[in-house]
This record gives structure tokens, sequence and C-alpha cells, in this order.
DNA sequence: ACCTGAACACCGTTCAAGT
DNA sequence: ACCTGAACACCGTTCAAGT
């Protein structure tokens, strides 16, 4: 329609590894990881795909880089933290920033799906992992405890976990038949749902991670840790 | 070089979706699931990628499928399994059906990075925690309990944890500036390497999930679980 | 009933070429 | 220095066609 020399409405940015990793980001957080891909991260951002590669090297460079991203906005977040963390305090410092980070994690459903394949290489995530350490050292820990705790948190550590399996699943459009034989084979759960009311259908982050059984484990594991810390 | 209708060495299995499942686990075991596709999975089976679709609907119920297979494989394990589970039993009963589980996953490596998408729509799954509540009943838990446990458990109900960051990892090939610039940045990580000898490298199931860390989660959480049983 | 060849719509990525 | 068009080697999947 228009001359085809039209003057560019918009004076086109140029692309640079911030913008890509910044753009891969929301691509992730409105269509899901899997519509992470180089054509789409390069149409968002008016540009082909092969353009991508001057900024960053390959597609994995860019999950690492994302990544990282998230594990800044973190601790961004958790670094405005400013409470005691002395002797008993520790805990009260620790879960306070756990549920800091799963706040971030909520914004971005795609991370714990991809965090976990490259947490080691984000320098961010390093970063979080030696200030929860040194939140254990205030609270007397030794190395050797902090070390066997970061293990047994894994990623309740920031805020999240893999629910493997859902107890609220599968017994919502069930004809009498299928239930009953359901409670030959399955009796104990098939009683738990009974009893459970499994009536709260908040799924926060996939899998089932609703709020109060993420507290309710990463609790569990805390108070754990806390009557070791002495005796240790 | 033979004539061109030789008669066939092996007269040829016909597919059927039981060996479409037991390759496909077959090719991730050893090649991983990146190596999983239709046609390299039809290629060990001496067939065209398209014959697949006549005995599996698509590629995603491949993976359900060879999910369920493992699973499966775990209930064939832990039901064999046969101690006392009433009252204080009932954490050894669950201690060793969890780490029974585990040895099987350690020989399907791919097996954890699958299963928490899939896990739900395995009947095997569901079986299995079916049983584990079972248990937990045994010790005298109210429903409202187990399920808590479950959640608690997540993914180490299983067998398995999704261990977010290797503390043992990064310090290796450094030069002395740089580590020391690491000293820095990351005094608790970097003080907690130095006391903990983290030299057991025998990662087992990627995640630096080792099998002492594996156990003192475990046993956090179950320690935990016994000392409520009784005053809920 | 079971299998296949050709083809389609997608990937990530390379490389020589444009400004 | 930064971007791109054409092309390659791979995917999963459909569909009409073979035995």
């Amino acid at each position: 329609m228009a001359a085809q020399n039209e003057p560019r409405t918009e004076p086109r940015i140029p692309l640079s590894r911030e913008r890509v990793l910044r753009a891969a980001v929301d691509v992730a957080d409105e269509g899901g990881i899997e519509s992470l891909t180089m054509r789409r991260l390069a149409e968002v951002l008016g540009a082909e795909a092969m353009s991508l590669y001057y900024h960053v090297a390959n597609k994995d460079k860019v999950l690492d880089g994302i990544v990282d991203v998230i594990a800044e906005e973190i601790n961004d977040v958790v670094d405005r933290i400013d409470v005691p963390s002395k002797g008993a305090d520790w805990k009260k410092a620790m879960r306070q920033r756990i549920l800091s980070a799963r706040a971030v994690l909520l914004r971005h459903p795609w991370a714990p799906g991809v965090l976990p394949s490259r947490a080691t290489t984000s320098p961010a995530i390093v970063q979080y992992f030696d200030a929860l350490v040194g939140l254990m050292r205030d609270g007397g820990f030794s190395y050797d405890l902090a070390h066997h705790a970061l293990h047994a948190l894994g990623s309740r550590a920031l805020g999240f976990t893999q629910e493997l399996f859902d107890p609220g699943d599968g017994t919502g459009d069930q004809d009498p038949a299928a239930l009953e034989s359901m409670a030959d084979r399955l009796p104990h759960l098939v009683g738990m749902l009974a009893e459970v009311a499994h009536d709260d259908p908040d799924s926060t982050l996939g899998w089932c991670d609703d709020q109060t059984e993420f507290e309710f484990g990463l609790d569990l594991i805390l108070d754990g840790l806390d009557r070791m810390r002495e005796t240790v």
C-alpha cells in the first residue's frame, strides 16, 4: 500500500545480547518455553533468525542466559531482605529468602523446568547459594552440615519442587463403575481423596505445587536442620 | 551384492506397542533421551518411522509409555518387598521401598528428566503412590498427614531429587587469580568447598545426586514425619 | 491388518554475501 | 560491525498408496 521506501515508524533499535535475552524471557513467559524458538525470538525483535547468532552463540546459550536473568531477578529481591540471621534467627531469614525466590519463579512458570539443566552454569544462582550458606553459617552450621542442607533442600532452596504426582488428579470425570474399580486397585488413594478436601485448585507452579504444601515441606526440612544445628 | 530377493536371515518380527516401547527404553538408556527420535526408534526396529504410528499415536504417547514401563519395573521390585510396616516400622518399610525405586532409576538415567512431566498419566506410578499411602496408614498416619507427606517427599518418593546446583562444581580448572576473585564474591561457598572433602565424584543420577546425600535428605524428611505421626 | 514413500511444516545452524 | 538469504540436515507427522 505505502511507498516502498516508507520511513520507518520506529528507528529500529540495534540488537544486543541483553535485548535478545530479555525478549526470550518475554516469549517464554507468554507462550511457554516450547514457544521459544530462534525464529519466533527473531520475529519478536523485528529481525531475522540468523541475526541472533551474531549476539548469542546458539540456542543453548540463550537458555543459559534467560536462567541467569531470572536468577538475577531473584538476587535483586532477596538482597533487599535485611533481617537478623544470627543463631536461632537463621531459620526465619532462610525461610523468607526462599519464599521470596518462589514469588519470582511464580512469575516465570517455565523456569522450574529449565533451571535444573542449567543452574550450575548461572553465576547468579551460584551467588544465591553462597548467600544461603552464609545464613546457615550465621546460624552456627558447620560447613559440612550446610553442605548436606543444600542437598536436602535441592530445588526447594530456590522456591520450587518437582511434584511427580498430583494426588488430586484423575477423579474428576469418572462414572460410578470406573470409580468403584478404582477403589479396588487404589484403596488408599481413594480413601485419602475422600477425606482430604482437595478443593483448593489454585495450582501455582504447575505440578500441583501449591503454596501451603510447599511451606509444609520447607518447614519440615528447616526444622529438621535446626535440630541438627547445635549438635553437629 | 546378493540376489535381490535374498531370503531374510531373520524372519522379521512384527511390530507391536510393547516392542516399540521396549525399544524406546533401550534407545534412551544407551543414547540418552535426546537420541530418542521416531526415525532412530524405527531404525532400531528395522522399520520405517511411519510404521510406528500404526502402534502409537505419536511421540508424546511413546514418552508416556516408557515412563509407565519404568514405573512397572519399579513396582515389580518393590512389590516383592515384604517387611513389617505396622507402627514404628512404617519408616523402615518406606525407606527400603524408596531406595529400591532409586536403584531402578539409576539404570535409566533419562527417567528423572522425563518423569515429572508425565508421572500423573502413568497408571503404574499412581499404583506406586497408593502403596506408599498404605505404608503410612500402617504407621498410623491420618490421611491428611499422608497427603502432606507425599507433597513433602515430592520426587524423592520415587528415589530421585532435582539438584539445582552442584556445590563441587566450577573450582576444578581455575588459575589462582580467578580463584582469589572467586573467594571475594563467594566467600561461603569457597570456605565450604575447602572444608568439605568433595572428592567423591561418583555422581550417580546426574545433578550431583549422590547416594549419601539422597539418604540424608530422605531421612531428614522421614524423621520429621515420624515425629508428627502420633501427634496429628 | 500392517507397513511404507513421498511430502509438509517446522526446527537449529552454517556460510557466503550484503550494507 | 552488524545483519541477512539461501541452503542444509534434521525433526514430527499426514496421507494416499502399497501388500
